[in-house]
RNA sequence: GGCGGCGUAGCCAAGUGGUAAGGCAGAGGUUUGCAAAACCUCCACGCACCAGUUCGACUCUGGUCGCCGCCUCCA
């Protein structure tokens, strides 16, 4: 398996620390309001990286920290009126429930800055003793001059750092590029005692304590947003290789890409909250299965960026690529539902054209037709090219409608070659649900939820289109197809599309597109 | 100013030395009483532009243009 690397800026074969296992720390977040698409991103791209590692026999272990002291935190408290770590309670909560939604499975340990003051404060005392960090009125940096590879996660060069310094440096600090890893308390902040006083963590400490904790001096991956390559994982990396030998801490750097939002009226810019044209992950799923938006994001590599469209209208934005990727949600859980029922039918009876299996065919012929026949492979070779989501939706896509075909007309194949690609798409489909996440819903508990809501939104009334679809059902019986049509047309106009099966029976959706005013 | 990324059909998006996956939209067709759903066919002689390397380049090298980001909190 090969991924990209920050640290070496190319693509590298993964090779564990220990033969069989993963440790993997990825930068949660600090929460001080709701997530927005940009995290969601973030961790659907990780939940899927350590997904596919368990699905290759790997034993993970997946931390992802919580951010709950934090300067962001401590003035929305104080702006609210409310305790910071209540605050922090509140959103680590919301945080939680957006990951479920999402499809995202529980890390195996989610550390906050809060449960591990011990551990930081012994790091921190660490690196004063060695002379990396020094204490000035009760505050701790880390002295970057003392650790000699500083930069060189990210490809910074310090001359030109310093050049490009714009904060105001504080004159204590002996380098600009000096960084807090302890804060002496100011009044009215939430502060733990410490041998330089009372004060709380420096933003980056916290990771470096909590992973050496969880996953060791040394472990194997550790991922973020790219916006984390400088300064916190460079600086993460300096206190932890400053303390634990030079070639500790991660050994393997992954940082996704970014959200851009695109409108019409002012182009393509980063979503970011400081910009306030974020939409929250609770925003988007309020209009769309969360599960689309799974699929929107990982139909882009995960280092790539994307642009997040939205449509500006005067009843509220909307996504238009989120509807694309429900639409086609529908679509495959249309097809996993024909291919499950197909399957659990007595022998395949409901597959047409079938021929029955002769002597002269047994054995001959391939047992599972292409491309399912190979969809293992080719998912996995997809995967193994640094988590290559997107040429893996490919791949399913050309399963689904191999799928669809087969249940439409089996053309004259064998019935036992026919069973077995059906149940190798099967196979494959379970595939793209444990790595992927996707389509592991029950297929008409989905169709049916989305019904339901369209309904909701046109104010269709359910009951009354069975009423319809009934009186259609007898003019068509009596042959009136000028009735059936008629009522077909009403029920049209609302935005209702019958579907006959070839049972006799006759089903509906609700139209997706906005009804147009006028045909 | 330094560093990094991106630019592939109307739109989204893989590919990254051997002659352009996949999806959406569109056109035609099969099927259907009519539809819908589903399937099939078609849809980039070309991968921002220019110049090189090569038997061969979207893929490598150099340059140009455009967009985004990091260097400050940020997924």
């Amino acid at each position: 398996m090969r991924l990209y690397d920050t640290a070496t800026r190319a693509k590298v074969a993964f090779e564990p620390l220990e033969a069989g296992k993963v440790g993997i720390y990825v930068c949660g977040p600090t929460v001080y309001d709701y997530c927005h698409v940009g995290h969601a991103r973030c961790y659907v791209a990780f939940d899927v990286i350590v997904r596919y590692l368990r699905q290759l026999g790997l034993a993970v272990t997946y931390v992802r920290n919580v951010t709950d002291i934090d300067d962001k935190i401590i003035r929305r408290a104080q702006e609210q009126g409310e305790e910071p770590l209540a605050l922090a309670a509140r959103f680590t909560d919301a945080f939680h429930e957006d990951m479920r939604r999402l499809g995202n499975r529980v890390p195996d340990v989610e550390p906050t800055v809060s449960g591990h003051l011990p551990e930081i404060i012994a790091l921190v005392e660490r690196l004063v003793a060695s002379d990396h960090a020094y204490v000035v009125d009760g505050d701790v940096y880390f002295a970057v001059d003392r650790f000699a590879d500083y930069g060189a996660l990210a490809a910074r060069q310090l001359d030109e750092l310093q050049a490009g310094a714009r904060v105001e440096v504080d004159p204590r600090k002996r380098s600009p590029l000096d960084f807090a890893l302890w804060k002496a308390a100011k009044p009215l902040e939430p502060s733990w005692p410490s041998p330089w006083g009372a004060g709380r963590p420096g933003w980056h400490i916290e990771c470096s304590a909590m992973s050496e904790r969880y996953l060791g001096a040394t472990f194997d991956l550790h991922g973020g947003g790219m916006d984390l390559a400088f300064p916190h994982h460079e600086n993460e990396r300096a206190q932890s290789r400053a303390s634990g030998g030079a070639t500790s801490f991660a050994r393997y750097w992954l940082h996704n890409g970014f959200i851009n939002v695109r409108t019409a009226e002012l182009g393509e810019e980063k979503m970011s909250k400081s910009l306030g044209n974020f939409f929250t992950i609770r925003e988007v799923c309020a209009r769309h299965e969360p599960e689309a938006l799974r699929l929107f994001l990982l139909g882009t590599h995960y280092r790539n960026p994307i642009a997040f469209e939205i449509d500006a209208r005067p009843e509220g934005p909307t996504f238009p690529l989120l509807e694309e990727a429900e639409r086609r949600l529908g679509y495959a859980y249309r097809t996993v539902q024909r291919v499950r029922s197909a399957r659990s039918s007595a022998a395949g009876a409901a597959l047409s054209g079938a021929a029955p299996m002769g002597p002269a065919l047994a054995g001959s012929g391939p047992a599972v037709l292409p491309p399912a026949d190979a969809f293992r492979e080719r998912f996995a070779a997809a995967m193994d090219d640094d988590f290559n989501t997107a040429a893996a939706l490919g791949l399913l896509a050309e399963l689904l409608a191999q799928a669809n075909k087969l249940l439409d007309q089996a053309k004259g194949q064998p019935r036992d070659v026919v069973a077995r690609t059906l149940a190798a798409i099967d196979a494959g489909l379970e595939t793209v649900s444990a790595v992927l996440g996707l389509l592991g819903d029950d297929p008409q508990a989905f169709l049916q939820r989305r019904r339901d809501k369209l309904c909701q939104a046109r104010a269709i009334d359910a009951a009354q289109v069975a009423a319809q679809i009934a009186a259609r059902g007898a003019a068509r019986r009596a042959k009136d197809f000028k009735q059936a049509d008629a009522l077909r047309a009403e029920l049209s106009a609302l935005g209702v599309e019958l579907m006959d099966r070839p049972d006799g029976t006759t089903d509906w959706v609700v139209r997706e597109e906005p009804v147009s005013a006028t045909p």
